[in-house]
DNA sequence: TTTCAATGTTGCATAATGCAACACTGAGCG
DNA sequence: CGCTCAGTGTTGCATTATGCAACATTGAAA
């Protein structure tokens, strides 16, 4: 019985992501705030990623290093991004602009919006249960 | 103080599902299981929407009409959909054929392993609260 | 019965992606 | 110290999903 109801909580997860991620597909296509939603993945991840090379990025989104090659050069040429020139080694080294921080930081903002308009009528106490089950079950993928 | 905490939290909501889509859109385009994303995602939303129509789904899924008649015309040329030909009305009423609930369940059974094995180590309790959260989400964006 | 709005389809364009071939460059070896 | 090669990045070509707009079809209502 116990088995019957976690395999069906378990179905539900999988389900309910599978609206998450058609939903966010939809309005990704749709409005491209200040960021698109590549461009919004693509700078958080060199943020939160010191010394993050190109072919970093490839292997993280699970991409093919030419189609990274093409996003970064958007990014470059939006002046979001730009390689490190101080660094050495091999590959080059990428590093968010100032722009590049703001432009993410006012995205982040108006998402957050978003999120919190969904959230509304939830506790302090369920948000931050939620957002730790989302980590655990993403910390789970990464291994 | 708790706002604080409460908005860090909501961006870290933001954050993991948009790891999660990422990921689930890489998934996809990698392995097409027995059924692409796109394919699962319609002949679900079919099988749990007596009467959908073209139209409902292509409002659902935020999509174009012209896109999703491609898509539908894609079950059919598999085998997997077809129209309820006792049907009258308005539009044409898509229904699943019984190798399509077949495929259905066998991909739905491939994708619940695999989130099954994510969720090693989660108490049937945790994992019930984690869909209820997700499911609370997504009805809050059905509004 | 006639008309029209709702629904579906098709031609054309665009964006994201993969693959494969090529170009560049730093690390390590002789 | 220079050479070679594996790691990294770029580019040409093809494919797929998508949108828009024009067109075709059809049932609902006058």
């Amino acid at each position: 019985m116990g088995t019957d109801q976690r395999d069906a909580d378990i179905q539900a997860v999988y389900n309910h992501m599978q609206v998450i991620t058609r939903r966010a597909n939809a309005r990704s296509r749709h409005l491209a705030e200040p960021l698109t939603f590549v461009e919004h993945s693509l700078l958080r991840f060199i943020a939160d990623t010191p010394g993050v090379r190109a072919i970093d990025i490839a292997e993280a989104f699970s991409l093919n290093r030419s189609t990274v090659s093409r996003q970064v050069a958007t990014l470059i040429e939006l002046g979001l991004a730009n390689y490190d020139e101080t660094d050495a080694g091999r590959g080059r080294v990428l590093v968010l602009t100032d722009h590049g921080h703001q432009q993410l930081a006012t995205s982040a903002q108006v998402h957050r919006e978003v999120v919190t308009d969904r959230l509304t009528g939830w506790s302090n106490a369920e948000i931050a249960s939620f957002a730790a089950a989302l980590i655990r079950y993403n910390d789970a993928d990464s291994k």
